[in-house]
DNA sequence: ACGACTTTGTGCAGTCGTTCACAAGCGCAT
DNA sequence: ATGCGCTTGTGAACGACTGCACAAAGTCGT
């Protein structure tokens, strides 16, 4: 059993109780939070000043009833008889989410991802800047992406330290993530975004988070195949 | 109040529970088979024949008696005493996915992120075959990406047909996922991948799924700022 | 100024998901 | 053949999240 492996390092998403829900806000609600915001901007956009939650909730695809409460933990926010007062709200979630302060960002791997990343609008606004790139490959070296120059990876710590640089992310092939991820820690970086399809390990008070863009889609192949199934029974049945 | 407008297009994840939960296994459970499907093709290519709950459960990244519950759910293939048999769980989790046959798969957008999921291993393997590359960019049109020639979208509905394409993907600006969407829906796809950062609407029987990929990066900052706020505490503290 | 209407904020109950702990079952050695 | 140790499968407790329904509170019209 080579399982276990004497370590420090804890698997993403084992994080103790207390830290989970620090400060009273449960995760379920915190991965909402980005999804009123994205419905925020929309209605900032059209020139909306004031909104009840009702109208929100179907903005953002929830229940009434949740947003209230999601909204709730954040403070009172709300004018009863009114709704909520957009700019404020925006205002507030910003500063839950911690997005009013730039996050410096580092983007290693600058392939069709990582450049899709970089020019991504979510990354560039929303308190986060992208402040350099960084790939392996040498050729690539030199050349602007998204308006700023790639750099070799070896320059990875001198990079982090010179621009500033709090959260890593990592659109690199999987075998490479796990090395790359060490060193963005070593450099001290202090969040990371995984785009690689494997399993990282980092030290428990970097927070590593893995998104995996096949995990939708077979996720979608799931409910597709139910359909059909459903689909076949019912033509049976009538 | 415009948000009345009668609409028989339902938005996603407004689905009701019956569906939700089909033949017994829960939506919690199905998002993380794909997790174990790639613990396991780890493991198969290690040569690994058999797996015990616990040693897979680390691999994974969840409890060993969650595992245990949810591939109970797929029935039972595990001996006691033994393990799982790594080729027999990759069997069956395939087939309750569904993602045994290969769905025809339509990339609508080929930017990076376009090309970027054109070449990505866990959608050209695991079941789905990208069979069409669509953009409206007319410069791009006739350009070979991944291995299939870039087509115009105006021929949407044309590819649709003739690669017999069940599952399409959103890799556009935001402002024209919509459209694009309800295209797809018109040229008879079932399921719509969308990593454009709107809500979109779509009909029920078509299940729509949306990823955005700020999204994780923002509750990533939530932490990171909460880490911030206890550092300061812990600091103050000692 | 006051009443009626609107909308928020929230206690509560129901549901869903996760974890614990243990009995049942299987293989292997003797 | 039989007993021992290991691992699965699962009933039950626990905890978290969601939705309902209503009281509190504020605004607008008269």
């Amino acid at each position: 059993m080579s399982a276990s492996r004497v370590q420090t390092l804890t698997p993403a998403g084992a994080r103790s109780p207390e830290q989970r829900r620090l400060r009273g806000i449960p995760e379920a609600t915190v991965s909402r939070l980005p999804v009123y915001l994205r419905a925020l901007t929309v209605l900032t956009e059209r020139g909306v000043r004031t909104v009840a939650s009702e109208e929100l909730a179907v903005l953002a695809g929830v229940g009434p009833a949740m947003l209230r409460k999601d909204l709730s933990l954040l403070g009172r926010h709300g004018t009863r008889g009114v709704g909520y007062d957009v700019g404020c709200l925006v205002t507030e979630i910003s500063r839950a989410l911690g997005v009013t302060q730039a996050y410096g960002v580092v983007i290693v791997g600058v392939g069709h991802l990582g450049q899709a990343l970089a020019s991504y609008a979510g990354f560039t606004g929303r308190g986060f800047a992208v402040r350099a790139l960084v790939d392996c490959d040498r050729t690539r070296v030199g050349e602007v992406v998204a308006g700023l120059r790639v750099r070799h990876l070896d320059e990875l710590e001198a990079v982090v330290a010179e621009c500033g640089v709090t959260i890593g992310v990592l659109a690199t092939p999987a075998a490479a993530a796990q090395e790359v991820c060490d060193r963005l820690v070593g450099a001290g970086v202090t969040g990371i975004l995984n785009f690689a399809p494997v399993r990282l390990l980092a030290p428990e008070l970097v927070e590593l988070r893995t998104v995996d863009l096949s995990l939708e889609l077979q996720v979608l192949a799931f409910y597709e195949q139910r359909k059909q199934s459903a689909d076949g029974a019912e033509a049976v049945r009538s």
